[in-house]
Order: structure tokens, then sequence, then C-alpha cells
DNA sequence: TCTAATATAGATATTAGAATATGGTTATTA
DNA sequence: TAATAACCATATTCTAATATCTATATTAGA
């Protein structure tokens, strides 16, 4: 029982680094090694947050991803929905196939609640309230190219 | 992203269908005939309900499973945590392994809470709350030993 | 035009969850 | 007291979702 996925871990440390980041524009590849992770397969992964708009690439020489936006309007649910997807938040609590309001499940009011819930958690909290609670030493040990100790 | 595992889904809806059940005593091969799930997985899993008070079993011929509390007095969350475990309820939202009140993620705080949310929501929400949500045509559905349908 | 970057498709590896298989143990009942 | 129908414990296999890697195409700047 795992709420989010590694990938919506990558693209959200990766949004923190971006944000954080001295240039305006970071290559994948740097931003791989800071947060320590498959280079590929966090190219997938920002590939994924371009599509809802929250980030924006440069090709060629010199390239790289940017904030497409402020971080104060980038969600913690547009990323999880990016990547992960929106199923879990319109799925049954039992994962039966016709539950709804014509056919409900005995969870299914007490459940769409709940969800509702967690989803407006997730839309209400953005990228800057995250940013208040960041402590430095957490963003020392996780993004390591601010100190410059990995930039190899 | 799901919440509840397919072994936890069949845990919530044996306790159901025992409940349900003519007889006090039900045997498991029934039960699974009833749920329309494999017979052997759900002997697993009923019996990972015992452990924590949930069910009992009586051994030898004309055994079987029988609930060892009144449905008021089972909660979700002890199903959930009995197959699932609770380690959910303690993990960070970044899966960050040192995450805590001495070295906070930047979710630590806001995940904390809602996922307690999450946890006194299946901790409140009992079995006679389920059963009073239950509509017979569901009901039916799910559970066909009640109308012998699936009784071979 | 060369190089360093992203873009993308596809193959492969890893893992957790689900299901099966097996060899027992126990208690009822005839 | 023996046969049988149930539970019990554990090991193994299967499967599907994630995660990772590889290779190639495309782009843009020097």
């Amino acid at each position: 029982m795992k709420f989010i996925s590694q990938g919506t871990q990558y693209a959200i440390s990766a949004i923190i680094a971006i944000s954080k980041h001295p240039a305006d524009i970071v290559s994948a590849a740097e931003l791989a090694r800071s947060l320590n992770c498959p280079a590929a397969y966090l190219s997938q992964i920002l590939a994924k947050l371009k599509t809802p708009g929250i980030l924006k690439s440069q090709r060629g020489l010199k390239g790289g991803v940017y904030l497409a936006k402020d971080l104060k309007e980038i969600s913690i649910y547009e990323v999880v929905a990016a990547i992960d997807g929106e199923v879990f938040f319109n799925s049954c609590f039992m994962g039966i196939e016709g539950c709804g309001n014509i056919e409900p499940c005995p969870f299914h009011s007490f459940w769409a609640t709940e969800r509702d819930n967690i989803k407006k958690w997730l839309q209400d909290t953005s990228f800057e309230n995250v940013d208040r609670l960041m402590t430095q030493a957490w963003f020392e040990q996780c993004l390591s190219f601010v100190t410059g100790s990995n930039k190899r």
C-alpha cells in the first residue's frame, strides 16, 4: 500500500530542484545527478510534466527544462495526476467495476468523501507551501548540486 | 496508485458474507465460491484475520470460520492493517527513509495530518456502518450463496 | 557541420502482489 | 477408531505494474 509512485517522487523533487537552481534552465542529466536517480527514466518523467504545462523544455546545446509557471501555481495534484494518473480519484474502495450512484457499494459515499478530501488537499497544496516548509538540512541532503558535491 | 489490495477487498467481502450467512460458521471453501475468489488464497487471507481477533475458526469436519466479535466492533482499519499492514500510516509522502520530526521532509506535517484523517476514518467506520449502507442489489450480486445460485 | 542536449520508442529488469501447490494437523462423525 | 472434511503453514510459481536501460532521431547553438 503505497500512495505515490517512485516516478511522482522524482517529479516532485525535480520541480523543487529546478526552482532552487541558480540557473533558469537545467539539463535533465544534471538533475538526475542531483537527485541521484536514473537519467533516462527522469527524462520520461520530465516529458510527462510538459503535457499539463508544468515544465517547458529547450532542445539542443545549452538546453534543458524550466518551470512553465510560478511555484504557487503548481499544485501537488497536478504532478500526481501527470505521472500516476487520476484513476485513483475515480475508483471504488472495493475495486468494484460498476460501482456508482446508481449501484453503490457499501463504501461508496464514505469513500467518495474521503477521496475528495485527499484530492482537495493535494490541489490546495502548492509548491510554494512546500517551499516554505523546506529545511536547509533536508534540502542539502537531497539536492547535492547546491553544494556542488555531485557535479562530476 | 491503489489504496487497498485485492486481499483486503476479499477480506472485507468475507466479513460481510459471514455476517449475512444463515449459519454461524462458514467454511472457507463455501466463502470462496460465494465471493468468486480463489479458495486457497482466501484461506491465507482468513488466517491473517485471526491473529488480530477478528475471526475465529473451528477445525475438522463441519469446521469453518466465524466472527470473533460483533460487527460494530470491527473497524475497516483493523482489516486493512491485518492484510496490508500499517506501514502506509507511518511512511513519508516522498518515501524518504529518515523523514521524521527531527529531519522533516517538506511534506512531513501536511502529510501526517492527511494520513491521520484517513486512518481516523478507517478506524471510525465499523462494519455496522457498512452494513447499514448495503443495498440489496449489491449484496445479491456479490454474495451469491444467499440466493443459493452458486452452491454447486 | 559538429556537438550536446532533448524526444521517443522499445526492450529488459525488478518487484510486489496474487495465486497455486503441497504436505501437513485437527476434530467430527459414523 | 478410522475416514474424512475441514483448517494451517509454507514454498513456489505466475503475473502485471513499475522502473530502468538502450538506441536512435531530432534540435539548436558554437
